[in-house]
DNA sequence: CGACTGACCAGAT
DNA sequence: TATCTGGCCAGTC
């Protein structure tokens, strides 16, 4: 019968099915990967992702609108370069306009 | 087994 | 805007 893929692979699916210039929280993602109110999930499952992933990590903030990472860190630094290389405007303090942005 | 930790979140103050 | 609280749940020790 109907085999359904595993959370993880829902979520690899969600993710890389997100579009241009758009961003989606983690709770978000949660739902997308039909985990709801997972959030936490989905930061685990990201931080596991090979270094060298496809996928666009870049584009999963917090609901407040703020990546996920210490401010000043390489990992915050890297995180807002993608981001706006993708189109989506990021304030110096690492903080982006969910109205306009969000999926 | 309990205690603690996270790329989290929503509501209250 | 900032801080706190309770909820969430898989890993780790």
């Amino acid at each position: 019968m109907g085999e359904e893929l595993p959370p993880t692979e829902r979520l690899y699916t969600a993710l890389a099915g997100i579009p241009p210039g758009k961003v989606v929280t983690y709770g978000q993602l949660a739902e997308l990967a039909g985990m709801p109110r997972r959030a936490r999930w989905v930061g685990q499952t990201l931080k596991k992702l090979p270094k060298d992933t496809t996928l666009p990590w870049f584009k999963v903030i917090n609901s407040q609108g703020r990546i996920s990472f210490p401010a000043g860190s390489e990992a915050a630094e890297r995180q807002a370069d993608k981001l706006r290389e993708d189109g989506v405007e990021v304030s110096e303090q690492y903080r982006i306009n969910l109205k306009v942005y969000q999926l």
